[in-house]
DNA sequence: TGGTGTACATAGCAAAATTGTATGGGATGA
DNA sequence: TCATCCCATACAATTTTGCTATGTACACCA
């Protein structure tokens, strides 16, 4: 019924040596118990294997093509094996990483997967961008190891790790012909009159929440006339003139042309963002990451 | 020490089902058995590949590695087993064909190699141009499986069996430009004063011999200036003007340009090509090969 | 032609590996 | 705290594998 990885080297020997005698020398067992398991093996293949003449054996056809593939077999079980410690060791392995868009080619992330395949040429990554309210749950899912987002304050005792990477502030983006690039606005409360752009609330509902809640504290109620699914199509909606929007500080990076960034006083959002991962993801690359991206802080 | 299917099945069933339990009710063997299997499975890889928790068992990084892998193993030992029983049956397996070369492109060979892989797809062939004298002690060595080569009288209790393909006839190989073009030989005498090309008798010694002991009862002593190591090269000294030369009719599809064909009337050698196997070669596709090239012809 | 040696197959028993039953221990949830 | 679920352990039962002795077929040689 199965294939037993002794017989087929005992199969492979044997064809090697092309003789039963000999073969049986050479694996340390008596002659009988070879010509018994030559012809189970035999039978779990279904046909004869080797042709027995009065001199020893010679390979059938047919054992031509399976002493290949018994061949090969061996070798990929023994590489099964070895790949399956290496990856234990964390030498090879696969790390599914979520960001948030606008990190995507943050400076420290690109060191730190730089640094990552310096030291382990052996580790892939995948890298999905998304915003902040898919990302964790895809983190939850498993269907990543670990994301940078915006979490929130997570419970202690949740499914979820965290440290802190970076705490990014927020911006206003203008656009330069605008009437806010000529007369900086002082205070949020000057927006009130000003066409707004905002990411759609469901691509991200926690940061969505938190800046308008920010926005009303300082006596602003944005006038969102348009939504953008990301930062960069709502960048884009200000770089063709629509309005204005914030954006993380980081965003400085990649601005699309025609837009700048301006400093508002009272605009003092402060975004933690943290590198996350499940607390039962036992993957060796973890730590390792966590420690070359955001050095050896304590764990938030 | 060796890998075994079974526990192959039995780790990837447990993998997939997450639970040594409910692997044990689908494969019909008690849980116990189970989780001693997979503890031999671990220790034979040497790392864990499962992590044990209160709800069952989930994959650790080395796991996933050796779960991909024994999928591939195991679906490999099947297709393992189903090729080489393809192979008994001659549906799938390779031939390798010694041939000499000046039949390489014969319109009967190529008629046989196309219908051969009509009707089986599957099968790989390897053809090796060569001269008659390598050709049959590559058959016997069991380099190739059979050979279109003048064989001479074959012992009927040797190792090798053949079959008559044809019987070529030699004609006599001039340049356009030279004497012999305008005034033709009538017989093999005339040719005693012309330079003569001729392959090197290390190449085919029988065949060699034959020509020049024909050569000396038709009172043809050659003066061989030239030689060559292939009917080819022979063919092109005779095509730069260095002399003549006899070759098989067979050369009048690929003679090199300039040299053409010319029968003599006592130059009747004819050389029976024959299609030769070792007898104790079990290759199913032998016989169906001799019959598609010589028909049903009784076996010489 | 019959002996002799070599090589694989078979038989019966012993050793080892695998499986089943009964039971234990740790985590989870009411 | 108790019931439940799930995997681990212990030991007996069964199956598989291996060893020794012997049989059979074939080639080689006198």
């Amino acid at each position: 019924m199965y294939t037993n990885g002794r017989r087929l080297h005992y199969f492979v020997t044997i064809a090697d040596l092309g003789s039963l005698g000999r073969a049986a020398q050479t694996l340390h067992i008596a002659q009988p118990a070879l010509s018994r398991q030559l012809r189970l093996l035999e039978e779990s293949v279904g046909v004869p294997l080797l042709d027995r003449n009065a001199r020893g054996v010679t390979l059938t056809p047919a054992g031509h093509s399976y002493y290949a593939s018994a061949r090969r077999l061996l070798d990929d079980a023994v590489l099964a094996s070895a790949r399956a410690v290496r990856t234990a060791r964390g030498e090879v392995g696969h790390l599914g990483l979520g960001i948030l868009e606008i990190y995507a080619w943050h400076e420290s992330v690109l060191r730190a997967l730089q640094t990552y395949r310096q030291q382990s040429p052996g580790i892939t990554f995948t890298i999905e961008a998304m915003l902040s309210g898919a990302v964790t749950q895809r983190v939850l899912d498993g269907h990543i190891d670990m994301a940078l987002a915006y979490t929130g304050p997570l419970a202690d005792d949740g499914p979820l790790a965290a440290v802190p990477w970076i705490e990014d502030t927020y911006l206003l983006a203008v656009h330069e012909d605008s009437g806010l690039s000529r007369r900086p606005p002082r205070r949020l409360a000057d927006l009130n009159d000003e066409d707004f752009i905002l990411f759609r609330r469901d691509r991200s509902p926690r940061l969505h929440d938190l800046l308008i809640h920010h926005f009303h504290q300082h006596g602003l109620t944005p006038r969102i006339v348009q939504e953008g699914t990301t930062h960069y199509t709502v960048l884009g909606l200000v770089a063709a003139g629509l309005g204005c929007t914030v954006t993380p500080a980081s965003a400085k990076r990649r601005l699309p042309p025609g837009v700048k960034l301006v400093a508002v006083s009272d605009l003092d959002v402060r975004m933690p963002i943290n590198l996350v991962w499940r607390k039962d993801n036992p993957s060796p690359l973890i730590p390792r990451f966590v420690d070359l991206l955001c050095g050896d802080r304590p764990p938030a």
